[in-house]
This record gives structure tokens, sequence and C-alpha cells, in this order.
DNA sequence: CAGCTTCGTTACGCTACCGTATCGGTGAAG
DNA sequence: CTTCACCGATACGGTAGCGTAACGAAGCTG
């Protein structure tokens, strides 16, 4: 199900979700911690810092802080792994999944408002 | 040509964009930098500080400190208007015009290479 | 056990952004 | 000319991000 995107809806989707992020909702993320929520919960489990710093190459603190910052947010947590206690995991939460949600809405709302 | 998507394609699409950006890009622009930028592109001019804070609900330095740094990056370029030397019209650049093709690009084949 | 690697985190100095308040500079009205 | 309104920029104190480097805890190897 590929999806074919003219310059224009390309654009156009882009400023429109864009300027109803930041005129909707206060939480102002980073574009990084934006990819890291994403990554958390659109791709299959386990995630750990490491991981994620890899998939996405930035350094691991860049990583830390992100979940310092999302989890007082609510948005993801962490947690031992008890198999290999110096791994992380880092686990989903019911405030990321709505928060998530509502931002799918926004996209689906501003493509299918895509003016002519 | 209203667009219309689904949930799955949405998330991933924003996903796989934003991932990109911050694999690929340096630059790392904050949302409401973002937002600022495409509205400069997309939407015709004149744009001017205060019409920009109203647009996306933010304050003035928020514009006037984006445009700064947007400036040093050669993103845009500030101007005086002659006609009403209170206001300063902010301009675009090859650079910036530039920017946002990739950004376009980056979209269009990220949304081509949807997974099924 | 000692030695080494692999984790995530923390420390450090720095830069950039935030919101509020204020400041010159400009235009318009009395 | 004086006064007032408006526009963009700046100052200020606070917060949060960055990259590099070092750290402690946990596993692995011999």
């Amino acid at each position: 199900m590929p999806l074919e995107l003219s310059a224009s809806q390309a654009l156009g989707l882009w400023h429109a979700v864009s300027s109803g992020q930041v005129k909707l909702d206060g939480r102002d993320l980073t574009l990084r911690q934006m990819a890291i929520l994403l990554e958390i919960y659109l791709v299959p489990p386990p995630h750990t810092v490491r991981g994620l710093a890899a998939k996405l190459s930035v350094t691991k603190p860049v990583i830390t802080r992100a979940l310092d910052t999302m989890g007082a947010m609510g948005l993801v947590t962490r947690q031992r792994d008890e198999r290999d206690r110096r791994n992380v995991v880092i686990q989903r939460t019911v405030d990321g999944a709505l928060y998530l949600e509502q931002l799918c809405d926004l996209i689906i709302d501003q493509g299918r408002a895509l003016k002519p």
C-alpha cells in the first residue's frame, strides 16, 4: 500500500500538521524526541537505549535525556531487564498511546482537508 | 484533492520522515521553527513577525529568535519594509527552498515506501 | 578471583529556547 | 509639537537540549 504524494500534498500536509501541533499541543517535542517516541510505539518491542541510539544514529545520552523528558510527561516508562540487568527496557504507556492517537487524528484530518 | 490516510499510513509516514530527518540532516529544527519555515514558503507573502506570531499562536520573541537561528542557517532573510519602516518583511532564500525541496523528497519517498 | 567488555547514566561546559517585560524606532492623530 | 499606538528587537532569569568524557553496575572470560 504505497502512497503517491505530489510535492504540494507532501509539503502542505507537513505544514498543516506542524502548525496544528504547535497551536494545539503545548508539549514542544523535539524532532528527535518525536522520532524516538514513534519508534517505541510503532516498532515491536523490546526497545533499549542502545538500540534506539543506533536506529536513529544519535548518541546514548540523547536517548537517556529524551526518555527522562518524555517519562516526566508520562509518555514512556523504563524498567530494568531482569534477564540481563545491564539493559533497560522502554515500555509504552496509556498516555503515550493517547498522545499518538491524537497526532494520528491530526494527520488524517489535515490530509483530508488538503486544499486543491 | 483530499487525501485519505489510514491510521497506519499516517503514523507510519510521520515516523519514517521524522527518523529520516534526524538521521540525514544535522540541523535540528524545532517543531515551531519548522512550522514557521513552512508558513513562510507555502503561504503567499508578505510575512511579518507579528503575522507569523498570530498565525501560530506564539509570542513575538519566538518568531524573532526563530528568524535569528534560521537566518544564520541561511534559510530566510529579513528586510525592512520601506513603506512602513516599523515592519520587517521576511523573505525566502535559495538555500531555504533547497532545504524544503529535500524535505519534500523525503516525504514523497517515505510515503512511496510505506510497507504493506 | 582478576581483567575486560557492555550497559545506561551522570557530569561538565556550552548553546539555544522559553516567557515576561521593556526598549528604541516609526507612524498617525490631536 | 506632543501624545499615543504599534512593531520588532532586546534583556533577563530560568530551563532543557547538546557532545564529550567518565562512571558504576552487570556480565563474560580465563
